[in-house]
DNA sequence: CAAACAGACTAACAAGTGTTAGTTTACTCG
DNA sequence: CGAGTAAACTAACACTTGTTAGTCTGTTTG
């Protein structure tokens, strides 16, 4: 078992405060008192609050890219890339719960990483699309919008992070089945 | 045409920075500058922060309640009331979308009202599942389990907001339809 | 015209903000 | 034991925060 560094305790720390209360919310001595110390001490361990924030959340939409790169450059089909795609975002929302708040709500308080989230969830969207495209050229997919269907199905992805910790008996790969059905097949009989 | 007060327009200016950057980063020195005049002339209309934010989420959640109350309580089968509450978010989202990010964000920052504000989202959200757990005995819904289902669909309809302003050519009524057949028949074909 | 009022202004406040500098404490290891 | 180091501390900083008090200006109304 890796023991955690004090300053991934810290990061660890803040993203349950910013998922709370968001990043703008949550001061240094928030942060400071939440880890029994005073405000100062946290920059034995952290360069800024924004550092912190930057760790965060680019750490995670690099996880996610990395995942797309390999689900979209497999040969699966297109309803299996989606079913990949699902599971994609039950693993990371369940691993790091509150780090998805950050990435979800507080992107826009990014500084000098912003432009590069913001390139990372476009480029992640594209292959999203893509992806539901070849899906209908195929005859995989029903011919409707794709962007109304990606917004759909990725937002609520997206949110799994707030539904996610209310179940205490939770089944990953249960969830991960259950939501391929209703995301995919619908939930008409 | 009913003309505006300053105080309405003070809480629309408002509602669209607090969707931007949140509640907690937008200082009422930023909130004057968008209105033109000085922080302190904002008081001769408005008590506080607080009350603005009060005032943009609470008409938002109590006319959903008011919705739901209409829907949950006709004759109609459940896959129509899902059709209506589908439509009630998109028609709420696209007439006070600057609102709803308030809605959905900064319902934490709320200080009185937060339990109230509670109250009303765990009754509608129960309105929802008695919706889908009617539809399930009826044998109108597929078998799966409700408190997925709902937050598979509420999620998708609590994030229009974010994506309905992407789309210059935004038709209400065709969007209702496409997410309608989407979130109820899925996208498998 | 005089009174009332709406709506802006300047000045100031007490509290809270992220962060730095310099110091102390306590444990590890040669 | 003595040196080094990790990690806490106090004190302070410059700035920003929401808000109040009091004032001035122009328009509306009796």
């Amino acid at each position: 078992m890796k023991t955690e560094t004090r300053q991934q305790e810290i990061i660890r720390v803040a993203a349950k405060l910013f998922k709370e209360k968001g990043y703008s919310a949550v001061t240094m001595r928030d942060l400071a008192k939440a880890m029994g110390i005073k405000a100062a001490s946290l920059y034995n361990h952290i360069n800024s609050k924004q550092d912190i924030l930057n760790t965060i959340i680019i750490s995670l939409a690099e996880e996610f890219t990395e995942g797309m790169k390999q689900i979209s450059t497999s040969n699966d089909t297109c309803i299996e890339k989606l079913k990949k795609i699902i599971q994609l975002h039950v693993n990371i929302s369940s691993k790091n719960n509150y780090g998805m708040a950050s990435l979800n709500n507080d992107w826009m308080h990014l500084e000098t990483q912003r432009t590069y989230y913001k390139k990372l969830r476009s480029d992640y969207e594209n292959d999203f699309k893509t992806i539901l495209k070849d899906g209908i050229k195929a005859g995989e997919i029903v011919n409707a919008k794709p962007d109304v269907m990606m917004f759909s199905i990725l937002t609520t992805l997206r949110s799994l992070y707030i539904w996610i910790p209310k179940k205490e008996d939770l089944n990953l790969e249960e969830l991960t089945n259950t939501l391929s059905q209703i995301l995919i097949k619908g939930i008409n009989k």
